[in-house]
DNA sequence: TCCACGTTTCAACTGCTCATGAATCATTGA
DNA sequence: TCAATGATTCATGAGCAGTTGAAACGTGGA
């Protein structure tokens, strides 16, 4: 990965609310989200959604594919592995004890954002 | 690790300066290298590096020591590997494809700054 | 064809990041 | 005490990132 490429999707991660869409696509996969279902789960403007998401794609970190009215956006892995590979390898050279990180899965906490927050728009209402 | 620790440590890393600098110390260990040295090794201004330093300290991914007049910076590497283990563990909730880039070290490439490069100058003189 | 919906683009504004050079502070040796 | 050196802080200005609301665009159903 170059240089540029990294320093683009350190920046686009270097953001609250793209970190959090970022948490929140991770566990969809392939699938993704619409995009007016992201704007309603994270509560963001349509039109700063559609910065955001910009951003993310233009990093290489997230796809998206349109299907009718609806632009669905899903994570490029590959593109976030990548990304945390440069970290890894070219900017810490594979330093011990930075390498540790990858072991021990410490600190798992429990996502922000559940997918089971997002509303299916779709289903039935529960009282 | 918090969000907002890892947010101000993506931000650190999100520039093209900072990432040299970090690549310019991670090779050098605890030793680490003195402002000056950084400054000539970089190329940057002394005020501009002593700006990109703070920087890099707030976020915990640098660490100094005051030694005679001269202040050492080293990485610290238990801050990068922590902002490292958000974006695996926290971000992307350690994602099968994601994790791959810990295991198969590929495209390691010479590094840009070659320690070699330094001009040791002054070794650092304990007193 | 028209309307509704989902999404993106645009202009304007605010605030932050980055770069520059001068000034300042701290330490050492003469 | 003074000058030299190493490093940081400050004021200034340029440029970019982020937010907002309105407008425009594309698609599908009536």
């Amino acid at each position: 990965m170059e240089k540029s490429q990294a320093l683009a999707a350190l920046s686009a991660l270097a953001n609250d609310a793209r970190l959090d869409l970022m948490r929140l696509l991770m566990p969809l996969g392939d699938q993704g989200l619409a995009a007016g279902e992201i704007s309603r789960a994270l509560g963001l403007s349509s039109s700063r959604l559609s910065f955001h998401l910009a951003a993310l794609e233009q990093a290489g970190l997230i796809r998206s594919r349109k299907l009718a009215r609806n632009v669905f956006y899903s994570v490029d892995a590959a593109g976030m592995g990548a990304t945390i590979s440069f970290l890894l390898n070219d900017c810490c050279m594979e330093h011990p004890e930075v390498m540790a990180c990858c072991r021990h899965d410490s600190s798992v906490t429990a996502p922000a954002i559940t997918p089971a927050a997002i509303t299916p728009a779709t289903a039935p209402q529960e009282s």
